[in-house]
DNA sequence: GATGAATGAGAATTCATTCAT
DNA sequence: TATGAATGAATTCTCATTCAT
């Protein structure tokens, strides 16, 4: 009778510590609230994550991965024929519009990633991975790492200002460094 | 007994506040650790700070006077005949080598506001301030609020790769986008 | 100038810790908060009553005065031609429809006598006077004495259930008291 | 280390929050106090009881199944022969005589519900079943409403001013209050 | 006289973690 | 394997009171 690993159970503790991060940021994650959240005793979460890192490491590692997971979905639909500028704008609008926490989540990775080295891996390979994917559009590993910086730059303070996004305005920033070098 | 009437009491437990986050993390930062800091009664620190999130609210404010302060001097000290992208790989450069303590502080703040609504004026302020600035060199808004999307997204990724900067690259990164648009 | 005995503030102050009383109970009242309800400053608190029960026994000795004041009222208008249990539920329903705020307060003042030695005396008054002002109607130290001993019961058992009164129930038991010993 | 696995942990810290009462008032319950007197960990009255309500809830919970078993007591040792006047006296004048503690405990925790409405449902229920122990000796239900009252305001009264009781004024009371309606 | 700064104690909670079962 | 009880440290915050001005 029951499996002596039970992934299920590991699982949707992992999905419950990235709701509770999303609710209570990064420094509200305690065992506590992801059991209660998970809905499963206390002794649970502790057994399968011996510590509050390791919980940390897991739920944002998982949110890296899904955010990628996004930008790859949008990275395969992005039509060639269209302005990159164009594409990028509805991307950075796509994620923007309606709740923003999905986005919030990818940063709230990058503030504790500075002064949390077990997330620092995390969120290099993240931005390793964005630029990686972008260069699949722009064909030039040097323009893809711009992007991503304008990327990151450009949601941070979207999401610092609470300012709504204006895609002409994103459209014209793209357009300016898609200009040749 | 003791110390009374300590004019700059207020202001040691700011300084202390900011050395802490520094040090800890805002995730890290509590009335306990910067009353030690400051070398106060731990009661000192709620009598001029009511809450944490008060202190948190001063340690950002002047984190981001501060930087500004330095942003300024830069902007001040820039030549204008050389190319633009030089003068910021020089600054960023500055801001990033030897300790980047500073640096990471300001973002630590800076990305705090995710979650801290009572930090978002103080962080939108600090933008505003930080295009306005730059807008002295380009003389057109719409490239300095590139400028500092530019910026904030390189410091962060450069933050949070840990790796060095390679001014090449970053005066690249500059002249590709102040290419007219 | 300013006389050296500032007896408005005195009173301002008394008067808002009753507010505080009623709105927190015996337990809230402090030096803050009456003085923030009071708008004066913390020191103005501190300097009048130099202890919070110093305070206390003066907001409670006024709310024992004041109760003392609306039973004399009514029992200067009671009609002595009409049934005595017909008028006491008259004052028993004024009393506790509406705001209960009032009624409570004199029943908090118990409650904090019953372990403050300071507040005993202030009590034990308010009975006595009471016990006094309804001889004047019954004529009868003994019906007087039976007679607050009643109402305090039947109000406290109201207060504490919440429940409405219902005056004949008032009337009957009364009237079943007033039976001749 | 130290005493884990104690099945009784939960009583004795009831129990220990009831002496605190009883020697501190309801105002003078903390956690502190009461892990204190219990001979326990601080933890440990915040796991069992997570809050100081929970608590006072507990504490008057018993408070008033002892009261009610006291009464109860005497409600089936009543001499269906002799006046009920009298042997109301005799109650009342065993629960005061000697240490008032208990008696004051009981009206302690009782007028708290002036306060916490957490604590009204236990402070009514515990009147209901008072009225429906008498009922069985009075048989008349309105007669055991107007003898809790009776009770209530007279303990309340001989607690407030540390009056002794007066056997025969009791008896006066009650058998005036009897006279049939 | 009047007051704001200061302080040390203590409040309720929450917590990560350990451990007996 | 899994879990609930237990614990001691640390959290924020409030407070009565003192005292220099």
């Amino acid at each position: 009778m029951g499996r002596r690993y039970d992934p299920e159970r590991r699982q949707r503790i992992i999905d419950a510590a990235i709701r509770v991060v999303a609710r209570d940021g990064v420094a509200g994650l305690s065992h506590r609230r992801v059991a209660a959240e998970a809905d499963v005793p206390l002794g649970s979460t502790s057994y399968h994550f011996a510590s509050r890192d390791d919980l940390l490491v897991a739920a944002l590692g998982q949110v890296s991965d899904e955010w990628l997971a996004t930008v790859e979905r949008w990275v395969e639909a992005v039509d060639p024929d269209l302005p990159l500028g164009e594409e990028v704008a509805r991307f950075v609008t796509d994620s923007l519009s309606g709740d923003r926490t999905r986005a919030r989540l990818e940063y709230e990775l990058y503030l504790a990633a500075l002064h949390h080295p077990g997330l620092r891996p995390i969120a290099a390979g993240c931005l390793d991975a964005l630029t990686e994917l972008l260069r699949r559009r722009t064909g030039d590993a040097a323009r893809a790492r711009a992007l991503t910086v304008l990327l990151d730059g450009l949601m941070l303070q979207l999401l610092l200002t609470d300012r709504p996004v204006v895609p002409a305005e994103v459209r014209a920033l793209v357009d300016g460094l898609a200009a040749p070098v």
